[in-house]
DNA sequence: GGTGATGAATTTTTT
DNA sequence: ATTCATCACC
């Protein structure tokens, strides 16, 4: 029989321990194991890599369990990503010896998003609320520039969205951003943001953001739910605490005030998302915040040989404001870092698609090696040369399966039918495939919507009542439409996949790319038939579309022998036997963008993302730089990176290709100005002026002067009387155009 | 209202 | 180098 708190998957010092001790607690060393035994009150644990803080949370949650202190039901669990959620749940339930149940564990907006469908009238939605993804979000936001007749150029929607972001991050509704923040672009960026949040909620949508604002919102506004949520979750758990931002803070602080029950596990040297709005401050206020709190260290790496964990201490040295953790480990010997100069990134993929080969031959395994690179777009040259040389990989983080255009439209009609207000889903494929519905049409329908402040397929059942729109318009509209409502019926008896496979057809999707002749239609067509097929792992609509927006990582399997390619970033959490750090040069890594952007502050940011890299590692790691390298398809010389100094020439066994400088040759960058860059947009700060609608349109229910026999004037139509009037519909006899039917919104008093 | 040409911007990192 | 947006034309 096997035990079934057995945990062997780390290496366990077999200690010699009191013998009536619980068996889980069996092989943690001194510090894990208070940071398992401290259930009550608040406790931080500063996790050094590959210090066994996984083991260290599922042993603490079992230890609670054991103790009968909580079920698991009164204890939430927060990881940082989707992958870590379902690891956790994972061991836990192997380590309860059944699958668990009933147990709150997620990231922060998956939480989040659970928490607001619940309460979702609380805040003004509905609980069938779509969550938009990014692109949404800068589709919105080009809306609103052009409905305001703000310049693209001037005011790029990426870079509006992203500080509207930052502003959700620490916390700020439109009504409480700070006055040295809602200078942003003249103060325009805080009006659009206003009227961003106005136009989500009469979409019934949120953003990413928005899943912990409106959170925070509901807790704040409603003692009664949060005291719900106090009780429920008696015991808390963060992981990756040190990337959590303000508004995660704030909720976590909520929640857990009463019962005081919080443990919160981080690293402030692996802390590498402040783009994001990570506070690394959130780990230095935890002893302010709550009193007493318990601080554990974890110094004992199981991870990594000597020479590995010395390098990486003595570059993380560099930064200042750390916690300050020191790494042991008791094994001995192990290679040093390798690193190697080569001519340029092809050189690069080539040395290191070598060393891949030949440790392949020696007998390891593909899945035990990663290429970890600073950004996205350095994958592709080692991609081209494992191709070449047949050595299977695979790019975590890569392009998703749910961004691609096909899957997109067919979600957008998925999207339509689960929550017909959702705008940015309906106009996606309102003519897709055509369906006669241009830009003339749409924009009608637009105007309409924003001055009654209601969705677009709401404008619509209005409109198609009266002649606004060409026939051939309104009868498109109307036809699809009832194509919704059917689908909508449907949807009640349905099981998704089916729904879906139906919806591809009947919308004549499918049949558009049938009869398109591009050469990658075929492909889409697969891809359509695999989003079908997984589909079928779902029971509700809701469920998937909630699988969509929330869940965007790749779940590949990862038991196939495959190099991993992915991004620093992604490596975070994972580790193997053999890492390969390509690009360490001055621009690139450290990002210069970064640079410009954060000054030291960003530099030191780089650096902790060097040093989760290196700590990946737990035999052997390789940096290299290029003396070469294209960068837009011009050719760039490079120079080594500041890091590459940085690490202990001990600890570093160092070679170059001849023509190559080992050592930044004293070529001292200019001075950097972290604050030579100024926001490109003025200071002085001007109200922007008041949102309007055009001066042709009236408010609702602006019945005033408006009455049978009233002289009008239509933009389209021209002069006419009133014949009749049945709401805000009319019914005109125009001078030119005979008699129609009009939106009272659309005539002027004439 | 769809297609093809021309020019501009693009590469940080992700829940 | 590649992708994206805008504009002229079918």
């Amino acid at each position: 029989m096997s035990d079934p708190f057995e945990l062997a998957d780390e290496p366990a010092p077999s200690a010699t321990q009191p013998v009536r001790e619980a068996p889980y607690l069996q092989g943690l060393n001194e510090s894990q194991r208070e940071a398992v035994e401290a259930i009550e009150g608040p406790v931080l644990v500063l996790a050094g890599a590959g210090t066994g803080k996984t083991r260290v949370l599922t042993t603490r949650l079992a230890h609670i369990l054991m103790q009968n202190r909580a079920n698991l039901g009164e204890m939430l669990a927060v990881t940082f990503t989707n992958k870590a959620a379902g690891e956790m749940k994972e061991r836990v339930s192997h380590l309860v010896g059944r699958p668990v149940e009933g147990w709150w564990v997620g990231t922060f907006h998956a939480i989040g998003a659970r928490i607001l469908r619940a309460n979702a009238e609380l805040v003004g939605l509905t609980p069938k609320f779509t969550i938009l993804d990014a692109d949404d979000q800068v589709r919105l936001i080009k809306q609103l520039l052009d409905v305001h007749d703000i310049d693209e150029k001037r005011y790029p929607p990426r870079a509006i969205s992203g500080i509207i972001q930052r502003w959700k991050d620490r916390g700020f509704l439109p009504d409480k951003v700070p006055t040295s923040d809602a200078e942003h672009g003249d103060g325009k960026v805080l009006d659009l943001y206003q009227d961003y949040q106005a136009r989500l909620q009469t979409l019934n949508a949120v953003d990413f953001g928005d899943l912990l604002l409106l959170c925070l919102k509901l807790f704040q506004e409603n003692p009664e739910v949060l005291k719900q949520y106090q009780r429920r979750f008696r015991y808390v758990l963060v992981d990756e605490y040190q990337d959590t931002n303000v508004a995660q803070y704030l909720w976590l602080r909520l929640l857990g005030q009463e019962h005081r029950n919080v443990c919160c596990v981080g690293d402030d040297d692996q802390s590498i998302y402040s783009w994001r709005g990570a506070e690394v401050g959130n780990i230095l206020r935890f002893e302010e915040d709550f009193p007493g709190a318990r601080v554990v260290r974890l110094e004992r790496n199981y991870r990594s040989t000597p020479h590995i964990l010395a390098a990486a201490s003595e570059l993380i040295k560099f930064n200042e404001g750390r916690l300050g953790k020191t790494l042991w480990t008791d094994v001995n010997e192990g290679e040093k870092i390798r690193v190697r100069g080569v001519w340029d990134g092809e050189a690069e993929a080539r040395l290191i698609g070598e060393e891949i080969e030949a440790y392949q031959v020696k007998g390891e395994n593909l899945r035990n090696m990663a290429v970890l690179v600073r950004a996205g777009f350095q994958t592709r040259e080692f991609e081209e040369r494992f191709i070449t040389l047949g050595v299977p990989y695979r790019v975590i983080g890569g392009p998703r399966f749910y961004e691609r255009q096909e899957i997109r439209d067919a979600v957008a009609y998925l999207r339509v039918v689960s929550q017909p207000d959702d705008d940015l889903a309906f106009e996606r494929i309102v003519n897709t495939p055509t369906r006669g519905i241009g830009k003339t049409s749409l924009q009608v329908i637009h105007v309409y919507a924003r001055a009654e402040r209601i969705s677009l397929t709401r404008a619509i059942t209005a409109l198609s009542e009266t002649d606004e729109l060409r026939p051939q318009a309104r009868k498109a509209l109307t036809d699809i439409m009832a194509m919704f409502d059917r689908w909508r019926m449907q949807s009640a008896t349905q099981v998704p996949a089916e729904l879906c496979k139906q919806i591809l057809e009947d919308s004549g999707y499918i049949d558009m790319w049938r009869a398109k002749k591009d050469p990658d239609a075929p492909g889409r067509l697969d891809n359509l038939k695999e989003l079908v097929v997984a589909l079928e792992d779902f029971e509700t609509l809701g469920a998937f579309l909630e699988h969509v927006s929330l869940v965007m990582e790749n779940e590949e399997r990862s038991d196939i022998d495959k190099v991993n390619i992915m991004t620093l970033h992604g490596a975070k959490g994972l580790e193997f036997q053999t890492v390969f750090l390509p690009g360490w040069e001055e621009g690139l890594f450290p990002n210069q963008r970064s640079l410009d952007e954060g000054g030291l502050a960003s530099l030191e940011e780089e650096r902790r993302l060097a040093y989760v890299g290196i700590t990946r590692a737990r035999v052997r790691a390789m940096v290299s730089f290029a003396a070469n390298r294209r960068v837009y398809g011009q050719w760039q010389s490079q120079t080594p990176s500041r890091f590459v100094d940085e690490l202990p020439a001990e600890h570093i066994d160092m070679f170059s290709e001849s023509g190559v400088y080992a050592r930044r040759d004293g070529m001292l960058n200019q001075t950097e100005d972290p604050f030579a860059n100024v926001d490109g947009v003025g200071r002085s700060r001007r109200r922007m002026v008041e949102a309007t609608q055009s001066p042709r349109f009236k408010p609702e229910g602006d019945g005033e002067g408006l009455g049978v026999g009233t002289r009008i004037f239509h933009q389209k139509f021209g002069y006419g009387r009133v014949l009749t009037i049945d709401g805000d519909k009319l019914e005109i006899d125009f001078e030119k155009a005979g008699q129609k039917r009009v939106m009272a919104s659309f005539v002027l008093l004439a």
